[in-house]
DNA sequence: AGATTGTCCTTCGTATACACTTTTCCCAGC
DNA sequence: GCTGGGAAAAGTGTATACGAAGGACAATCT
């Protein structure tokens, strides 16, 4: 039944409840399963072609990153986020994504400003091109290589969780905001590449802020209908 | 064999992966199992008087929560904090906390004002009464309460899982610091009363900064021996 | 001694069973 | 027609067993 999964992934020692979570996870993101679907083990094991305990091993880790909500003997559903919390998202990002650009700014090598200017030139012609799934890529790209740089797990592994929830509300809009949020980019990679910590902290506030307020204005009313 | 826990737990709708959970996370924050002691899925099982199951699902949310590595076909071993990580948790803590501490002085009501001061006031008794163990606890109580104060979820649970970590690698450093702790800790719930949010963050940072300090004077050498 | 083999341990995934809860739905009664 | 009760269905929570696969380690062979 899974052998094709098996086949594909399962020689790299890629455990099941890990493709499955990947899976859930790409699925909820892009809208597959509608917040305040439900999700029954049974469906889901029947989706992903595997047995339940994948599936409920993988659903645990889901609600732990905020993905889906687990009521006691009632199962699990996709999670609905409000609008206070994407404000509040925001809210924590921009320190976050402040902290990691004054990180980058402070610690990066030349090979590491090299690797954010190739990521900008390819957003610019990805941005020509009108090519806006790529652009949206190459968004994300830049903000988790910055953190990265930064050299601090915990900050990366942190804003890069709260970066997918972001895109999993804001899918569409931040597509749309590309072009401006471009330029933004740059300020802040010339920012990491002069080595001014605070001129980078700057910059990654600026753009967060930028990036919060076009996200806001594109939520009015529904946002579980992004994906869609 | 659960029975224990199921009379006791069981009829409040706790699911035994929940209870598994919260039980592997104190015992790992305690010491009982030490940084980089195997945690086989049978030995749990046997520990908790459960079977391997709901074991695996906590597993699964103790490695999402960093508190264990899982190698692919090899079973899973207590996380072992390296002193380069200690200083990150420290450097993202400061931030979150800072920014809490904002919050919380902007939306604090004066029944959450008040509920800190008891806190304060209970963690000035206990450091007289030299109850060092009774004023980490008001210690944690207090941090998790601004939090909470701050209205923010995402916030909140992520400084709240960043605090625990802190707590697990210095347990017994932030005990001994206490003391010169509260003294902290009162311009800090002054300035949330204050309503000030610059000046409560100003006082979180500094609360942070000499924590940070402390726990890594106290750090010199093992970390992984802090629950013996 | 060093490489190889073989055995054992443990994890990974599947399947099955069953208790218990929640939900659904039908039907009688108002 | 609507409401309320209660049985049936659906689904979770937990336990258990089994086979396959991988790694660790010791015994064996060259």
């Amino acid at each position: 039944m899974a052998e094709d999964l098996r086949d594909k992934l399962g020689a790299q020692h890629l455990p099941l409840r890990d493709q499955v979570l990947a899976a859930l996870r790409t699925a909820i993101i892009n809208g597959d399963y509608l917040p305040g679907e439900r999700l029954t083990e049974d469906r889901l094991a029947e989706d992903f072609a595997v047995s339940r305990n994948p599936v409920r091993e993988a659903l645990r880790v889901a609600e732990a990153e905020g993905f889906v909500v687990i009521l006691p003997r009632r199962g699990a559903v996709v999670a609905s986020p409000s609008s206070g919390t994407i404000a509040d998202m925001f809210a924590v990002r921009e320190r976050l994504e402040a902290l990691a650009a004054r990180l980058a700014a402070e610690r990066s090598t030349p090979a590491d400003v090299a690797a954010l200017r190739t990521l900008l030139e390819q957003g610019r012609e990805a941005t020509e091109q009108q090519d806006l799934r790529r652009v949206a890529e190459l968004n994300s790209a830049l903000h988790l290589r910055i953190l990265q740089i930064s050299g601090n797990p915990w900050l990366s592994s942190i804003a890069k969780a709260l970066y997918l929830h972001v895109q999993w509300v804001f899918r569409l809009g931040a597509a749309e905001r590309a072009p401006h949020s471009w330029a933004e980019h740059i300020q802040l990679v010339d920012a990491i590449e002069s080595g001014d910590g605070e001129r980078a902290e700057r910059a990654a506030l600026a753009h967060l802020d930028a990036a919060s307020a076009a996200a806001y204005e594109n939520a009015e009313g529904g946002y579980g209908a992004a994906g869609g």
